[in-house]
DNA sequence: GCAGGTTACATAGACGTAGATACATCGATG
DNA sequence: CATCGATGTATCTACGTCTATGTAACCTGC
């Protein structure tokens, strides 16, 4: 394939990884926010409305945060009015999520906003490098559960 | 080369990533938490020892943060007693920055723990994955300077 | 040598995050 | 059916981060 094989130490590879992720972090930000919204946010808020009704802690493990940063997140998307809490008739420790119209609405459109911005972040790449990209990424996150 | 190409859309691609990051951080934060720090706070430590003499702005643009957060982070480490702030006689706006004895000696401890915390977390990845995903990565922090 | 723009650093406010803990409820076991 | 461990949420604290702003010092053109 392409290329000289450059020799990478792991520490350097871990540099450029960091470095990479914020700029991914920061293209989201940016990009959602012309939509008045921040990317956790959007993400809970678009999770929830693909696999309503859904728990808190399930939510969590989709969008790979805690259970306790997600309680508070959630917190902050009902008072805005586009989530709601439905408590469960046979386990009353669960709470059910489900989206507003409102935050249907919204998910649909942040939907598009995040495809399109990823689209722009890794237009650079071939789609060769996409594929071999999730492979390498799945098998990090697999290393450690 | 190995295996199937596999059709990845742009956000899949932006899902796996944010997730893998987490990851990483989270393999940092643990190992070097057994040194007693944090990745942020070895990551500035380590560039200062580095580099030193080094002024803040430098630093925050080595290590990719903004000055703000790093002229906090190097006051936290000032009290701390690793870094030691010095004016510049030429440009009284200027700091510079040195690591106490001490900051270089742990500098050298927590250099010697990224490492081997890196080498962990890319271990299932062979040679040719690394230089492939360092390349990858460097497109990808170019798009955006 | 002064005015106005620029640069270097510090500070303040907001947010997302993790971790630890508290609390209520569930379920299994004796 | 009483207890005790497990589970689902919420809350608290600390941290790293950004953006915006403040403040002091520099530099340039006149």
């Amino acid at each position: 394939m392409s290329g000289a094989k450059e020799r990478v130490t792991a520490a350097r590879v871990a540099d450029e990884f960091s470095r990479a992720a914020k700029v991914l972090v920061r293209h989201f930000n940016e990009r959602l926010g012309e939509h008045g919204v921040s990317t956790p946010r959007s993400r809970l808020v678009v999770e929830v409305a693909r696999s309503q009704p859904v728990r808190v802690t399930e939510l969590a493990l989709a969008v790979g945060i805690t259970q306790g940063t997600a309680s508070s997140l959630v917190d902050a998307l009902v008072r805005d009015g586009l989530l709601e809490r439905q408590a469960s008739a046979e386990d009353r420790r669960s709470v059910f999520l489900r989206v507003t119209p409102q935050g249907a609405a919204l998910a649909q459109e942040w939907t598009a906003g995040y495809e399109l911005a990823a689209e722009e972040l890794f237009s650079p790449l071939t789609a060769e490098q996409l594929s071999t990209l999730v492979e390498i990424l799945e098998v990090l996150s697999a290393g450690e559960e």
